[in-house]
DNA sequence: CTGAGATAGTATCAAGTGATATTATATTTA
DNA sequence: TAAATATAATATCACTTGATACTATCTCAG
């Protein structure tokens, strides 16, 4: 009946299921989903700040932080300091990352291969066009976070954090 | 141009905006969207079995357990013994967890509104579709797991879990 | 120029998740 | 029917993640 009901749940759902299955295709290059995006960010921005680096992966600072450390530390990215900022550092791909990044080209490829299977193009670029929209709602509820809040009716304890 | 190579990342994206507004929304019932999605699968199928209820919820059976602990602490659900097998428990919403389902409801209804805003009834059909085909392909991917990997050219260190 | 506040990066802490092992009980097999 | 195996629930462990606090540095008002 309705099937919209769903949608929340499906999309949890869905991009468990993603990242478990990209992830096993990445086991050998010892990768995580989080790791290749902000590698494969990073290799088209070459120079940038952590800080514009999260703002563009669209995770937090600190969570960068510790992919950086890792990827450094496998000397696939690194860490220059900002001549103009002293506080801030430059990340650079090296040389060595490049076979990695043409891994994670061919890993997402077949990934969408995979995922995106008996879609024509047509259908394709609508699943796009309709996540991109929803996305951007979301993004924009962010900005205006009370503006629709639905109080409830009784009010319950608040707890820090649940489950 | 290839709007489709974001396909994994806005999915996650995606994902996380969705699960965080909605503890946002949520947070004056101090529920995790996965409590939630456990109460109300649990609501339709009251007298099912742990397992059971992880497999409909698609969490781990343990992940299920803390999450029933917490609820069961709360009141909102009941776990007694199975009375054909002495190793199981069915499970129960309590009376008390009544107004809490409504809340929900009301809860998913208004996350819905907003994401979906701007869509018609025609485009949110064709975005359930295309996420539940999406969803088909990736589930059948996880039955035959071997079938399709991508052998790097290059073997890599493989390391037990990465960042 | 100087002090107040903002900002970049990072350490620390609290919480959630999944994998694996464990225990009690069921089921199957010989 | 006794032994072997499977299963439901759970404990434990390892690993992520995000929130918050902290430090060094920058910027701007006065």
């Amino acid at each position: 009946m309705d099937r919209i009901r769903n949608f929340g749940f499906i999309l949890k759902n869905l991009e468990r299921l993603y990242t478990k299955r990209f992830e096993m295709l990445a086991q050998e290059l010892s990768l995580t989903l989080a790791q290749c995006k902000a590698l494969f960010n990073l290799a088209r921005n070459q120079g940038i700040s952590q800080k514009r680096l999260a703002e563009i992966c669209e995770i937090e600072p600190m969570t960068l932080v510790r992919i950086l450390d890792r990827m450094e530390a496998d000397g696939w990215v690194e860490r220059r300091p900002d001549p103009n900022d002293r506080r801030a550092r430059t990340l650079y791909v090296t040389s060595g990352a490049t076979p990695i990044l043409e891994q994670i080209d061919k890993l997402s490829a077949q990934m969408r291969a995979e995922a995106l299977a008996g879609l024509n193009a047509e259908q394709r670029n609508q699943l796009m066009g309709l996540l991109e929209h929803v996305y951007q709602n979301l993004v924009s509820t962010k900005v205006e976070p009370l503006a629709a809040a639905a109080r409830p009716a009784t009010a319950l304890p608040i707890r820090k954090k649940a489950q």
